[in-house]
DNA sequence: CTGAAAGCGCTTACAG
DNA sequence: CTGAAAGCGCTTACAG
C-alpha cells in the first residue's frame, strides 16, 4: 500500500500538503506543488486510507439502511421489494463515491428497532441512518426512535411520511406533473372507458404513495372530464387479483379501452389476461401503469408507465444524509422531491373507434 | 468516547493488557487482572473503537456482497429476490456481529463485474466477498473474476455452482434427506397421483438448485415406487403460471391427489385456484413446496413445505469468509451443505379415497 | 503559503 | 505473565 509518506517524498512536500490537496483544501497549496503531488501520487497510484481517515476524522464512514421487513414477510409486496432494492443500489452507488459504505438491515420481525439503535447508536457504528419505513409494532417505538436519534445526535433521513411528519428529511416523488401528462393523453387519444386495478385508497396502508396515484389519477382524469365509474375500480394487491380483476373486465359487453395498474407488475399480469382473452394490447385495449421497474422489460408488449426514479431517490437519500452528517449545522431544506416522468413505449394509443 | 487508556488507567494496568483482554487472546493476561480489567470497561461502558482497529490491522472490516442482478431485473424471480435479502440478513447479522459491515452490491447491467473488481478491489476497501451468484455477460468475464480474485489474494465464498467449482468456498443446501422425508410422507399417506409446478430441468438455468428439486423429487418418489406422470409436470416459473396450472390440473376427470410447487409462492397462488375451483386444501387435494419463504404465513392453508434455511445460509456465508481472512492459510474445507428440513403444517395429509 | 510535530485509538513485537 | 514503546496512515492546529 502506498501511503501518504512515500507520495509526498516524490514530490518533495510535506506529508501535510499531500493531505491538504487530498482534502480539497483549496488555497492551502500553491498550484505548481498541488500538480506535482497529483502527478506523484498518480505515478504511485496513491490512494488515501478510508481507515487512518476515519481514526482521525473520528467517523465511521457508515450509513445504516433499514429496508422496510415487508419486503421479504409480505408476498404481495414482492414488487415493492424490487423498488427497495434499486432504492438502496442508488444509496449505495452514491455513499460509495463518497466514501462510505452500507450497513443494510431488513429487520425480521420485531427486532427492527432494537436492532438499529441498541447496536449501531450505542456502538457508535454508523454516522448516519436512512429508514425506508417504519413499521410501528409496539406502542410508543416512534417516539423511542427518535429519542435516541437525538440523543445520539445521529442524522436520519427517510421515505416514510410518518417519520417526515415528524422532521427527519424526506425524499419522495412528484407524481403530479406525470400523471397529468398521462390523463392528458388518455384524453387525447380518445379513451372514455377507463378503468384502474390496483391499490386504491381502501387499502391499509393510508397514506403511502400507492394510494396517491389512484387519488392523483381519479384527479388527473376529472380535470378533463373523465374518471372511472364504480365498478371500473377493482382494489387488488398482486398480480393474480389484476389477472382475474382484467379478465373480468376484459369479459364484459362494453369493456374499458384503457386499463390503468398501479404497477408494473400488475400492469403485466393484466396485458396476459388480455391477450388470453383475445384482446389486443393496445389495439383494442391500452394499458399503463407505474413504476418503470427493473423487470418491465419483460412485458409482453412495451408499457407506457410512469418512472418513479428508485434509484435517483437512493442516491438522493444518500446525498441529503451524508450532507447532514458533513455538515450539521447548515440549514437544508427537509423535503426532497423527485418528479417522475411518464415513459411512452406502445402500450397506449389511441382509443378504437 | 471512552478510550483504552482510560480503562488502562482505572483498572490499573498497561493499555497493552487491556487490548489482550479485548482481543480474546487466552493466556496472555492473569484471570485476577483480567477481571478487573473487565470490570473497568464495563463500569466505563468501553467499546473498542472498529476505526483504529482497522488502521492497526490494515483491515477494512467490510465484506463486499455481491447479490444477483436477475433478483430486480425479473419479474418471475422476485421469489428469489426474497430468499436473497434472507441470505443478505443472515449475512449481515452474523458479520455484524464480529464486527464487519456489509458493502451491498445488486449490480444493474452489465455493471456488476467492474464495480466489484474495479473499484472495491483495487481501492483496497474490502477483505472479502461473496458471490450470490455469477450472470456471464462477457466472455472470459469468469477467467477475469477468477484471476483478479488471485492478484488481490481476495478471500471469497459463494452460493454458485459454477464458482464452486473454480474453487470458491460454496455454502448450499442439502435437499436430499428432506425431500426423500417429504416422498416418504406422501407415499405413507396413500398419494398415488402426483403432480409437479414449477421449475424443472428445462429451464434456461441448468444446474441450479432450482431444478435439482425437481429431479430429486422425481428420485424420491421413484424410490416409493411412485413419480409423476408426464401431463402432470408443468414447468412454469410465476404465479400466474402457476394458479393456471392448477385449474388445469384441478379440472381433470382424473386430478391428482398430492401437487408438489417448487416454490412457496407458487404453492399459494396454486392453493388460490384449487379453492376457486371448490377443491378443499388438503382434504381433496394435498399442496407441497419449498422454500419457507417469511411471507409463507399468508397462505391461504398453512403450508407443509421445505424450509431451505436461507438466514442460516447468510450465516454460514459470513463464517466461512471471515474464518479465511483471518486465517488465510488455514486449510478449511470448501463446501458448505446446510441440511434442508420438512416442515410439516396443514397442506399436506392422507389421500381421500 | 508551507512544514515539523502531535495525536486519533488501538495492536504487537519486544524486552523484562 | 506484564508493560513501555513504536507505529498503522492520516489530519490539523501551530509556528514559521
Amino acid at each position: 500500500m502506498v501511503t501518504i509518506a512515500e507520495v509526498a517524498a516524490l514530490a518533495k512536500a510535506s506529508t501535510a500538503a499531500v493531505s491538504h490537496v487530498f482534502n480539497q483544501r483549496p488555497g492551502k497549496v500553491g498550484a505548481a506543488k498541488r500538480q506535482k503531488i497529483l502527478d506523484a501520487a498518480d505515478k504511485l497510484g496513491y490512494r488515501p486510507s478510508r481507515r487512518a481517515r476515519q481514526v482521525r476524522k473520528q467517523a465511521n464512514l457508515v450509513l445504516a439502511v433499514q429496508i422496510d421487513s415487508s419486503i421479504t414477510t409480505s408476498n404481495a409486496w414482492r414488487s415493492s421489494s424490487v423498488l427497495s432494492l434499486v432504492i438502496a443500489q442508488g444509496i449505495n452507488d452514491y455513499a460509495s463515491r463518497h466514501g462510505y459504505h452500507i450497513n443494510l438491515l431488513i429487520p425480521a420481525g420485531g427486532r427492527d428497532f432494537h436492532e438499529i439503535t441498541g447496536k449501531l447508536f450505542k456502538e457508535n457504528a454508523v454516522d448516519g441512518a436512512v429508514f425506508f419505513g417504519l413499521v410501528e409494532r409496539e406502542e410508543g417505538q416512534l417516539e423511542t426512535l427518535l429519542a435516541e436519534l437525538q440523543r445520539f445526535q445521529m442524522p436520519a433521513v427517510t421515505l416514510s411520511r410518518t417519520l417526515s411528519e415528524r422532521g427527519l428529511p424526506y425524499v419522495g416523488v412528484d407524481l403530479r406533473g406525470a400523471i397529468h401528462e398521462l390523463t392528458g393523453r388518455i384524453h387525447e387519444y380518445g379513451h372514455r372507458q377507463i378503468a384502474y386495478v390496483g391499490a386504491t385508497q381502501r387499502q391499509r396502508f393510508q397514506q403511502s404513495e400507492w394510494t396517491s396515484r389512484f387519488d392523483l389519477v381519479v384527479e388527473g382524469l376529472r380535470d378533463h372530464g373523465l374518471a372511472p365509474a364504480e365498478d371500473n375500480v377493482v382494489e387488488t394487491v398482486d398480480e393474480i387479483g389484476a389477472y382475474q380483476a382484467t379478465l373480468t373486465l376484459a369479459g364484459r359487453a362494453d369493456p374499458p379501452t384503457c386499463i390503468v395498474y398501479s404497477g408494473d407488475h400488475l400492469a403485466m399480469a393484466g396485458i396476459r389476461a388480455l391477450q388470453e382473452a383475445g384482446r389486443r394490447v393496445p389495439n383494442d385495449i391500452s394499458v399503463v401503469s407505474f413504476d418503470n421497474a427493473p423487470y418491465v422489460h419483460e412485458s409482453l408488449v412495451p408499457l407506457t408507465t410512469i418512472d418513479q426514479f428508485a434509484f435517483r431517490r437512493g442516491e438522493t437519500l444518500a446525498k441529503v444524509l451524508i450532507d447532514r452528517i458533513q455538515n450539521p449545522d447548515a440549514s437544508s431544506s427537509s423535503i426532497h422531491l423527485i418528479a417522475a416522468e411518464l415513459v411512452e413505449r406502445q402500450s397506449l394509443t389511441v382509443c378504437p373507434a
